[in-house]
DNA sequence: GTCGTTTTTTACCATTTGGTAAAGGTACGA
DNA sequence: TCGTACCTTTACCAAATGGTAAAAAACGAC
């Protein structure tokens, strides 16, 4: 299928590969694609920069890889999201899960908030392609739960903003979160709790603003 | 009281520092600080890198101005949260507000999203001295304000982070809104509409979650 | 063990970067 | 109009940066 030979990577390789993306999650993460440098990177994943780019063509190619292999397992929990489930059970779990991996996986998210303030001039393409069409899809499912009287009436496309946001922003602006409020694990505990309750309210009081 | 004598700056002084701050927001906001250079910020301003040099004391100093000019005007919305007001309209009266920031001032934002994303490594004392003392006033407030029955139970810390998320999500994470809703003047309308709804039902609503 | 392949290192290189020195212009009050 | 203080430019520099060439070392199938 592939028009590669592609022969299988040895150990070596596999195990280099990873070494390289998790220490260029930790730099780009943390300085943005021009901000980090191959040194850096080199220095993290305990190896020469020529190393480096024996494994991947250069730095634009370690980003990208790193952005198309985030991609994927970031836009999973929306993709479960599933039209047969109940609608708020649905959309409750999905906001769980992203909470879940605001707070295992920070590195992540700030890398994808990097590249997007930025302008996403990497990812672009890619939001157009993958990110759109699920969008679309889950907007129209949430629409279609709504007429079936089964959720409050919301706008699908500022609800699903809305839970990006909330949730992200724990990762992304957690070193203002760690001034504001020291105590990591009851930040997070308070964290959990007030975002559960935000969407619960949002989705089940049938109240109209007057 | 200054140290300095602190002549009067010139016209010129003045017309050139200014060009400096703007073109270096717009740079500093699209790269973060490590991504930027000086001769970007130099061509942006419409001249030349010594002369840059010559009104500021180097990249950094660049940088820590922007950001000190910024934490005020930035949080003049919070702090013009009055007590003696009522509870609800002031906090929508803030979030509001908050949305025109976003709307207006994108740059700005941005500025500030890179700076705490990246760790807040040049703002963070800034935000100890400046930012903790403001917010928790106002966290007292909103308890005070609760306590009194005059609004719904809910934690103020993570009200006030669920405000600063989403309002601001909309200027740092521009690139993909417009990915995902085109129209734009259709999804600030549509924002500004759903915001605040949120609020209003976070704020209003007694129900507990079961 | 041997030999071809894969992996790693050492030594480089051109460009970019933040910043300086010093001379050349320019505004502007006396 | 003259002098001085202010402003700007040209030429430059050392360090950092993304990347290359080629030799040395390690690996692994036989």
């Amino acid at each position: 299928m592939a028009g590669e030979p592609a022969k299988k990577p040895s150990r070596i390789q596999v195990r280099n590969r990873h070494r390289i993306m998790d220490a260029a999650l930790e730099v780009f993460s943390q300085h943005g694609y021009r901000g980090a440098t191959l040194d850096q990177i080199a220095d993290e994943a305990g190896m020469s920069k020529p190393n480096l780019i024996y494994y991947f063509d250069g730095k634009a190619a370690i980003h990208v890889a790193l952005l198309n292999a985030l991609m994927e397992e970031w836009l999973a929990p929306l993709a479960d999201m599933d039209e047969d489930g109940d609608p708020l059970d649905e959309i409750l779990t999905y906001v769980r899960r992203k909470m879940d991996m605001s707070r295992r996986y920070p590195r992540e998210s700030r890398l994808f908030a990097n590249e997007i303030i930025q302008g996403a001039p990497r990812i672009g393409p890619h939001l157009q392609t993958g990110l759109k069409p699920l969008f679309d899809e889950k907007c129209a499912l949430i629409r279609d739960w709504i007429e079936e009287g089964r959720l409050a009436p919301i706008d699908p496309q500022q609800l699903i903003f809305s839970i990006w946001a909330i949730t992200q922003h724990y990762a992304d602006f957690e070193a203002q979160v760690r001034v504001l409020i020291p105590d990591e694990s009851a930040g997070w505990d308070a964290a959990h709790a007030h975002v559960e309750t935000l969407f619960r309210k949002l989705l089940t009081s049938s109240e109209t603003a007057d």
